[in-house]
DNA sequence: TTTCTTAAATACGCTACCGTATGGTTATAG
DNA sequence: CTATAACCATACGGTAGCGTATTTAAGAAA
């Protein structure tokens, strides 16, 4: 994944008979810059070389680079919405199994995005508001599994916190063991988080 | 905690009547606006003007800013040596006992210093292979934890990753709730990661 | 006191990036 | 066929930061 492979045009048509760009693609490039290199390196003139025009084209898309840069929040707001969740939910019917399919899918690009952004919140005061709705509204969706099991508010509270721990860290600490272990690694892990006393 | 505060001169005597800087005062102030701004932010300029002298001082201490960027990072190595996994051992004798206390004791500084070297370590190979080290090492101990109390090696591994999560997970999130709730949630999980078929 | 060493100031050139102003090109509506 | 809007290039002035070269100051050593 070199960074070199994110300046491919999309749209483009021939050699030199480029199309125009839209807003869009300067927040898709954005989004992946964001997640290989961090905040710091979204900057437009070094984007502009990505997409292999000048910065005149930014400028007439964008007020300034902090307006990308809260368009690429707000196209990760969106695209979360209607994200995870939604998924786990039309997978299974009952709160254990669909724990178990949360556990399987969370991860998906490694999660290299989420980091970002969270490395991102530290120093963005609106980043991490928006971050922190983000975890709770997902917080709640896996307590609300444990409440289906039949815990105690503070039990379901302090699994699902244990649940996302569990997401995020796979994430920062990035993924490691091959499938077949990771498989029976989750089947443990929702093991112990679902045995009673 | 502002950044403002961080330019206290340390040995500094008088007003005007100021003693000479040492290499680790640079590296000192260069690790809490790692900690609190990240990587990106750590630069000569800034930092010179935060202790009130020039760049022709950090000039004289170091070849260059990468060599700073590595002293920091080799600080933080020998300050971990010696760390959070001594005092646990010092703290209990029982291997229950002492995931307790890792429990407790793990996140001192609300994890900004960490937080800042992992997002770091996504942009930097050297830093990424230390902090793996890092990582290991204490994943190791904690699974010999789990060892002491009987539970298989696969299993051992799997609880002691999910502690690690968990600790990683508490700083990831921000210090949430209070004492009382936090040392509720403590006990929960340490029963939940402990129980037995 | 003179000399040597360490620490810091000053001045400089250089690069990267921001944002603006202005003008050019192309597609398309009338 | 022309006029307008959308899109982009070019050129500019400005700031922040890097690293170097040279000079200055102050304490230790002689």
């Amino acid at each position: 994944m070199d960074i070199a492979n994110l300046s491919i045009r999309c749209r483009m048509v021939k050699k030199k008979e480029s199309i125009k760009l839209a807003k869009q693609d300067w927040i898709d490039l954005g989004r992946r810059v964001l997640a290989q290199k961090g905040v710091d390196s979204v900057r437009v003139e070094p984007l502009a070389k990505l997409l292999n025009v000048t910065k005149g084209s930014f400028y007439w898309h964008f007020k300034n680079r902090e307006e990308l840069l809260e368009a690429i929040l707000q196209d990760w707001v969106n695209r979360e919405t209607g994200g995870i969740i939604e998924r786990v939910e039309s997978l299974a019917s009952d709160a254990s199994t669909k724990l178990l399919h949360l556990l399987e899918i969370a991860i998906q690009d490694g999660g290299q995005f989420e980091n970002a952004i969270r490395s991102w919140a530290t120093n963005d005061l609106k980043v991490a508001t928006t971050l922190d709705q983000i975890d709770r509204r997902r917080l709640d969706y896996t307590k609300t599994l444990f409440l289906e099991m039949g815990f105690t508010p503070f039990e379901a509270m302090v699994r699902a916190r244990m649940v996302y721990y569990s997401l995020i860290g796979e994430c920062t600490l990035g993924a490691r063991a091959n499938r077949a272990e990771r498989s029976e690694q989750i089947r443990i892990e929702h093991l112990i988080l679902t045995r009673r006393d």
